[in-house]
DNA sequence: ACAGACCCTACAGG
DNA sequence: ACCTGTAGGGTCT
């Protein structure tokens, strides 16, 4: 059965400069946005813990440049709340523009050649970034997708279904650790990203426990961001299997909203070096390493190098330093390898013929027919 | 410290 | 049409 959908509606902001879904949905950020080629919609399940733990869909499309347009199912939503939800998920309090002309512009040169394009740092619900960005390692988006949308089908919650496909929440650290397995989640496709994902699912589950906290962001949230610093954030974070240094912080970047954290993969240490010229020096990289003496899982995963560069480039664009590295590192792979046809996306996602676990009959949202506006 | 290994697969390139 | 090689938003041992 399709889901119940309300018509579109305009998100009350003007977006011309500040935000082009295209560049912020499918690029390696989020991965579990589907486009419907005909329509440019794009469509995901979401959850607002603020209102309720169970997941609706979210439905969006970009008519113009300025003007982005979004419609919903869920029955506990109001228009006001997903509308705000959006403002936060896009981070809209943040004038990209205006970072652009007053910081980036002014400290670093190669900033006055270089648009934002309307690529934003998104805040996305804490445990699914963790997650997605654990799948991420060694790998490349497409896959990244598949994998994502697997976890969803196999172990999260049915939403309903919208443009002929069923939607499944993303699953909880207890639908993983509950319905999967090593085994399954490779013959998923995951290869040596099972044990990972495995790990710390029960390890999130088991610190849920020891705090006393029912939800996935609730620890996430409450053990990084409420009066930690990054540096303990970061610690906190690579305690979990599979979560090195640069899965870490595209977490305190994508996930917890830390706008100033720049992660260092291969595109980034390579622009870094290519276009900015930053090498360290090994008095800087002691200093480096005498600071982590007292967060030993820090110390034990980081790598001076990147982390140095990690650093230069933060006190080169400073507090929107990790708005800075999504553009750059749209503009190096985004728009060439790093954008799998949104075409291939959905397509693949239609071929994939996999297990689906039952349904739960009491999360099981019931939803009516669909009444979707054209 | 530091290579190598690690799962899988979409692409090139022949 | 096949075939082989390579690299992909790293992490672990």
């Amino acid at each position: 059965m399709a889901a119940q959908v309300t018509a579109f509606k305009r998100l009350e902001y003007n977006v011309c400069g500040e935000l082009l879904l295209k560049n912020v949905l499918q690029v390696g950020q989020a991965f579990r946005w589907i486009l419907e080629e005909e329509t440019g919609h794009y469509y995901t399940t979401m959850m607002i813990p603020t209102i309720s733990v169970s997941s609706g869909i979210v439905i969006l499309r970009q008519t113009d440049d300025s003007v982005v347009e979004y419609a919903y199912s869920h029955e506990k939503w109001t228009s006001e709340q997903v509308e705000r939800h959006l403002f936060s998920y896009f981070r809209l309090d943040i004038r990209l523009l205006e970072v652009h002309e007053k910081e980036w512009k002014l400290t670093d040169p190669n900033f006055a050649h270089v648009s934002t394009q309307g690529v934003r740092i998104l805040a996305q619900e804490p445990w699914e970034t963790l997650v997605s960005f654990i799948c991420s390692s060694n790998n490349n988006i497409s896959r990244i997708t598949k994998m994502c949308h697997g976890l969803a089908e196999n172990f999260g919650t049915q939403v309903g279904k919208y443009c002929g496909t069923v939607l499944y929440s993303f699953p909880t650290s207890e639908q993983i650790l509950e319905n999967g397995t090593e085994d399954q989640l490779r013959k998923l496709g995951f290869g040596y990203r099972a044990k990972y994902i495995m790990e710390t699912a029960k390890a999130v589950v088991a610190e849920k426990k020891k705090h006393g906290l029912d939800y996935d962001y609730q620890l996430l949230e409450q053990m990084t961001t409420r009066g930690q610093s990054y540096e303990m954030s970061r610690e906190y974070l690579m305690q979990f299997t599979g979560v090195g240094p640069k899965v870490a912080d595209c977490v305190c970047l994508m996930g917890l909203r830390m706008d100033h954290v720049v992660p260092v993969d291969v595109h980034i240490g390579r622009i870094a070096k290519r276009d900015y010229n930053i090498t360290a020096t090994k008095k800087e990289l002691a200093e480096l390493k005498s600071e982590y003496n007292n967060l030993p899982i820090t110390r034990k995963k980081v790598n001076l190098e990147l982390d140095h560069i990690r650093r230069q480039l933060f006190e080169k664009w400073g507090t929107y330093a990790g708005w800075a590295q999504g553009i750059l590192f749209f503009k190096e792979v985004g728009s060439t390898n790093g954008s799998t046809s949104e075409g291939k996306i959905k397509k693949r996602k239609l071929e994939k013929t996999t297990e689906v676990t039952p349904i739960d009959d009491k999360t099981f949202l019931k939803l009516k027919v669909a009444k979707v506006e054209a």
